[in-house]
DNA sequence: TGAATGATTTACT
DNA sequence: GTAAATCATTCAA
C-alpha cells in the first residue's frame, strides 16, 4: 500500500543519459511522481515514444532546429521538455542522451496509482476510470503538468521518476505525425502489454513486434 | 504584424 | 465516421 520510502528516489541522470529507444523501452514500468502542493500524484508508465533530432523528421528538434521551445532538447539528460499544442493540450517529455543530442521521450499514457481522487477531479471523471490518463494530454491534465514543470531537471525536482520493474511491452509506429513522411513508419512507440491504461489512439496502430526480453 | 499549424481530446452524426 | 475547441509557437514578410 505505501508507495513512499527509500526506494522513492528520482532515477540518477545515468538512467536518461543513454540512446533514446534504450531508455524509452526501460521507462516502461518507471513511475512517474508531482508532488503538487495539493498531494502527491503517481502513475506507472505504460506508453512511451522516442523523438530522435535533428535526423527524425517527426521530432521538433528535427533538422537542428533550436529555439526557446526547444532549447531544453539540447541541455543535460534527465531534464523535462514540456509544450503545448492544439490550443489545449500540454505534452511531457524526458530528455535522454547527451548535452548537444536533442533527443526525448514523449510520455503518453499512465497507469494512475497515488492521487486518483486528484486526479478525478482534474479531469471531470470517476477516480476507477481507466481514461485518466491514458493520453498525453490526459496524462498531463490529470498531473497538473503545464509550463510550470517546463525544464525542470528530473533528479531534483517534484516531478521525476523511479525505478519500477520492467514491464512487458511491444512497439508499433508513433502516434499522430503523419506529416513526418518515411519517420512516420518508424516503431519508436512502446507500450505495455494487455495494459487498460494504454491509450487507444488508433485501431490500426496496434503491436506490430512481440514482447522481446 | 499576421497567418498557419499542430507529438490531442471530446462530442456529435 | 467528422469536426470543433483554442492558442503558443513558428515562419514568412
Amino acid at each position: 500500500m505505501g508507495a513512499s520510502s527509500d526506494t522513492d528516489r528520482p532515477l540518477p541522470r545515468s538512467f536518461y543519459a543513454r540512446p533514446v529507444l534504450t531508455v524509452a523501452r526501460e521507462l516502461l514500468g518507471k513511475i512517474l511522481v508531482h508532488q503538487t502542493p495539493s498531494g502527491r500524484i503517481s502513475g506507472r508508465i505504460v506508453e512511451a515514444e522516442a523523438y530522435r533530432g535533428p535526423e527524425d523528421r517527426a521530432a521538433h528538434s528535427f533538422g537542428g532546429r533550436r529555439t526557446a521551445r526547444t532549447e531544453v532538447m539540447y541541455g543535460p539528460p534527465g531534464h523535462a521538455y514540456v509544450f503545448f499544442v492544439y490550443g489545449m493540450h500540454w505534452h511531457f517529455n524526458v530528455v535522454t542522451t547527451r548535452i548537444g543530442a536533442p533527443h526525448a521521450i514523449l510520455i503518453r499514457a499512465v497507469e494512475p496509482l497515488e492521487g486518483r481522487q486528484l486526479m478525478a477531479v482534474q479531469r471531470g471523471l470517476p477516480e476507477t476510470a481507466p481514461e485518466l490518463a491514458n493520453g498525453p494530454g490526459k496524462l498531463c491534465r490529470a498531473f497538473g503538468i503545464d509550463r510550470a514543470s517546463a525544464g525542470v531537471d528530473l533528479t531534483c525536482s517534484r516531478l521525476y521518476l523511479v525505478d519500477g520493474p520492467r514491464l512487458p511491452h511491444a512497439r508499433s509506429p508513433r502516434i499522430g505525425i503523419d506529416y513526418a513522411g518515411e519517420w512516420a513508419g518508424v516503431p519508436w512507440r512502446f507500450f505495455a502489454v494487455g495494459s487498460p491504461f494504454v491509450s487507444k489512439a488508433r485501431p490500426n496502430q496496434i503491436a506490430c513486434k512481440v514482447p522481446r526480453r
